[in-house]
RNA sequence: CGGGAUGUGGCCCAGCCUGGCUAGGGCGCCUGCUUUGGGAGCAGGAGAUCGGGAGUUCGAAUCUCCCCAUCCCGACCA
């Protein structure tokens, strides 16, 4: 390919709503354009960098066997009405009637649609089988961010292991961690698995992969000393234990005129410690009014709450809903004998005493609360979001929170939606549901995540096998004289497999330079009069900036040798 | 959805507060000449409903109201 007839609009200026690296590079080295919100075109350099992703991608799950498919991305209603998820999916999936009035839906995920297919498979000797595609996923996200990062249209490889028993699925789960380590290694993207809530996908297994980054959206809480790993959703830590005094025989209800918040009851006169207290929050789960109770100084997770209870639409209770609900505003708020609504507590509070909460009325609150004797828990869960410092749940250290991109998550869903669908096979002790993995991993977010782990003041620096050209060729003048030997190297570079790009641009030698870093080649020769005169030509590695001068014969041998090297070294 | 910010040629930015000729600069683009190993110089040129609508005014990029879009933080999110 000749850059004079590519289409590479690259350009000097970020534009000032490119804030994350990856977005503001991909957009000034030419790979993409924003055409609205959440929606992305990949120009020809752009296209070329995802497919060689897909590549990978596709590379490392045929290793474990899986098989490609394409399924179409719009889907009936009743196949989602029919697995539960039509109405717990939300505002997510994009929904759409066709011409005759029927309730379509774009596919945010695949599960229902591979499923409805292995119900073809009949007997446990077709066992296992692994099946994917790299496909179009439409999600109506909330709020579209960081360029591809996070998008409302993409590409998405999501596999299914198919396995007659459980046994089968923990090792199609394995060959999966397995095989995205191998692709993350290859992207250059440093990523390591976390524990994970499953989500509304429902399952058991939940491993996301995260790679550190400023640009990311997810909490991770990490142990530097034994290799603890999870999500703030999930993740649990250690907490000194507290002696409570010796408890007193009721509740003792106190005047706390104008005490408002856990801080100001600190510092009021007989109030309490903030881990001695009880925080009372309104949430309205499913439209039920409910009861949640963490300690004081105690944040509630949302997801955990969400994961616990199962319930689809969480969120806090309007004043007038609480003030209805208890009789109080907040600031004076508790759940002391409150028998009429279902109340959760954290598992921080359990075998508590001597706290101090609100008492249900403006301006008064109790001391001496025994949690075990004075309320009335329904349900207790894990429900606090760990801070950073608090302690390692397997070895005590103190624990990290690291701001990560998620870029690929795995996990069991056993046999839910095989049992919806009637995906079943015959074994010598009767028919039995196929149990199922699900596997996904996002093409375009993945390419940005290389980015963002790949790249300098000058540009990016591409992994080689994610680069749209692996080797860049610069020619500094077109005349014969010069363009001849460069036009002459580039045919023997396609013809050694290696993917070159020649330069025949009529631009100064500054700009042909810079637009090379920019765009991240890893590798380029400069073939100009000053070298050929001595029969050698440049090369400039983008990584390290390492130049050396190669004789015109030995080109192809160094360069392919380099690359080699190069692929060789990837970290991960 | 809550909070904050921004919309001026393809990109970056000035002008707005304090209303006033043909809306200005840089990059990029076109033409010519010179130049040619790290984003060239000179000369000429093209390109704009100033996000949209309504209003105030003799006069609106500038003031007022409504709407839209985009970005950031949070909520939410396989």
């Amino acid at each position: 390919m000749r850059w004079s007839n590519l289409f590479v609009p690259t350009l000097r200026d970020a534009p000032n709503d490119a804030v994350a690296p990856s977005h503001a590079l991909l957009i000034r080295a030419g790979f993409i354009r924003q055409l609205h919100a959440g929606h992305y075109s990949m120009l020809p350099l752009g296209w070329r960098a995802h497919q060689k992703v897909a590549q990978i991608v596709r590379e490392e799950v045929e290793a474990i066997g899986a098989q490609e498919f394409l399924l179409p991305t719009m889907h009936p209603a009743e196949i989602w009405q029919q697995s539960g998820r039509w109405d717990t999916m939300g505002e997510i999936m994009f929904r759409l009637e066709d011409r005759r009035g029927n309730a379509t839906a774009l596919g945010i995920t695949h599960e229902e649609i591979f499923a409805t297919v292995a119900t073809e498979l009949s007997s446990y000797k077709q066992l296992p089988q692994i099946w994917y595609q790299i496909q179009t996923k439409f999600r109506d996200e909330a709020r579209p961010k960081s360029g591809l990062l996070r998008v409302r249209e993409f590409h998405m490889k999501d596999s299914y292991s198919f396995d007659v028993d459980q046994a089968g699925l923990d090792a199609a789960f394995d060959a999966h961690d397995a095989a995205y380590r191998r692709i993350f290694a290859r992207l250059g993207i440093p990523a390591f698995g976390v524990q994970a809530s499953s989500g509304a996908m429902g399952g058991n297994d939940s491993v996301e992969f995260m790679t550190p980054s400023d640009a990311g959206e997810d909490d991770v809480i990490r142990c530097a000393s034994c290799g603890y790993a999870a999500n703030i959703e999930r993740a649990t830590s250690t907490l000194p234990a507290i002696d409570d005094p010796a408890p007193a025989d009721a509740p003792e209800k106190f005047a706390t005129p104008g005490v408002l918040t856990i801080a100001a009851l600190e510092a009021f006169e007989g109030g309490a410690a903030a881990d001695r207290q009880l925080k009372t929050l309104v949430m309205v789960l499913d439209g039920a009014i409910t009861l949640v109770v963490v300690r004081g100084d105690h944040q509630l997770n949302t997801q955990k709450l969400i994961d616990a209870t199962g319930a689809i639409e969480v969120r806090p209770a309007e004043r007038e809903e609480t003030f209805a609900a208890l009789g109080a505003n907040p600031g004076s708020l508790g759940a002391v004998d409150v028998t009429d609504l279902p109340v959760i507590a954290d598992l921080a509070l359990e075998g508590r005493t001597s706290m101090t909460t609100g008492a249900n009325e403006d301006g008064f609150h109790y001391r001496s609360v025994d949690v075990d004797r004075d309320l009335s828990v329904g349900q207790w869960a894990d429900l606090r979001e760990v801070s950073a410092g608090e302690a390692c749940p397997n070895c005590g250290t103190e624990l990290d929170v690291v701001r990560c991109i998620e870029v690929g998550h795995i996990f069991k869903l056993g046999t839910k939606y095989a049992e919806t669908f009637g995906a079943t096979v015959s074994t010598p002790d009767g028919e039995v549901p196929i149990v199922m993995g699900s596997y996904g991993i996002g093409i375009g977010r993945n390419l940005a995540a290389t980015v963002e782990a790949n790249h300098d003041e000058n540009g990016i620096v591409w992994p080689v096998e994610v680069a749209p050209f692996e080797v860049v060729i610069t020619a500094m003048r077109l005349d014969e004289a010069t363009l001849g030997p460069a036009e002459h190297l580039y045919d023997e570079l396609k013809a050694a497999g290696v993917d070159a790009l020649l330069d025949d641009r009529d631009a100064r030698a500054g700009v042909k330079f810079a637009d090379a870093e920019l765009v991240g080649f890893p590798i380029r020769l400069t073939v100009g009069p000053r070298g050929l005169e001595n029969g050698i030509v440049e090369m400039v590695e983008r990584a390290d900036g390492d130049k050396r001068d190669v004789p015109l014969g030995e080109v192809v041998a160094t360069v392919t040798s380099r690359l080699a090297a190069l692929r060789a070294t990837m970290p991960g």
